[in-house]
DNA sequence: GTATTATATGAACAATTGTTCATATGTTCT
DNA sequence: AGAACATATGAACAATTGTTCATATAATAC
């Protein structure tokens, strides 16, 4: 039987509801989609990295600067910057020897405020 | 003067924008706030827990059909769902021995998809 | 009461992460 | 060319995190 099956050692308890748990399954999404959405939130689950974000929603920022904002060496904020690049929630232009940074699209301040109220209720 | 203080070892560079860091500052979010903001988002940033969202947007679950559901033990999707719970991603009633899992609100699916949208870009 | 089942939880461990330090790269100025 | 400055990056370390295992709690059935 079906039910045989399911109960095949997966976890310590059977399955309560196979219906349930079939029907979820058409809609789950894939390994690589749910890796790819974690990676991207990670990114923002770092304090710096919040600041940072909400830094350059007012102004494109150098490094230099947004260490002195945020009162952190400049390593580590070239370090989170990279993160940020690397996921595409910042871009960077060069002017000389300064590097800007400045938000690479909407979305980003659309899902912040959509967390910022989440924690402000 | 002003730029000798701001010059004061914060970082290994200067600040070059003075007006640009001051002004960016009054619109700095709180301190508390950023993270409480960046905590929210590290529960989103989970494949698992994400594999476990994705699944409650068709229906409320039992913890044994999650750990069916997605391969794992029932030990690991519980800690999970605590985690969720406690961001207030996740609520949960009792029915006898069974406990089942629901999202709390909206939101969750909100930020959920929109974060989809930017990975899938 | 005991047995069984579903869930929760604490401790331990491996894996990941953020910061610091030292140093490298890249650009400008003289 | 070399000096000065802004930024990037690799290695090391501490701190945090997710899973597993063993066990505890809670509810039902006998």
């Amino acid at each position: 039987m079906d039910n045989e099956a399911a109960n095949f050692e997966i976890c310590s308890c059977n399955v309560i509801h196979e219906d349930v748990v079939n029907r979820v399954r058409k809609n789950m999404i894939d390994d690589d989609e749910a890796t790819d959405l974690a990676e991207f939130f990670k990114v923002f689950g770092d304090e710096t990295r919040i600041k940072i974000l909400n830094a350059l929603f007012s102004s494109e920022m150098c490094v230099c600067d947004i260490a002195a904002l945020l009162d952190m060496n400049q390593s580590a904020i070239s370090h989170q910057l990279r993160k940020l690049k690397q996921a595409r929630l910042v871009k960077s232009r060069r002017d000389g020897k300064v590097v800007y940074y400045s938000l690479n699209d909407e979305h980003i301040e659309q899902v912040f405020h959509q967390g910022l109220s989440h924690v402000r209720e």
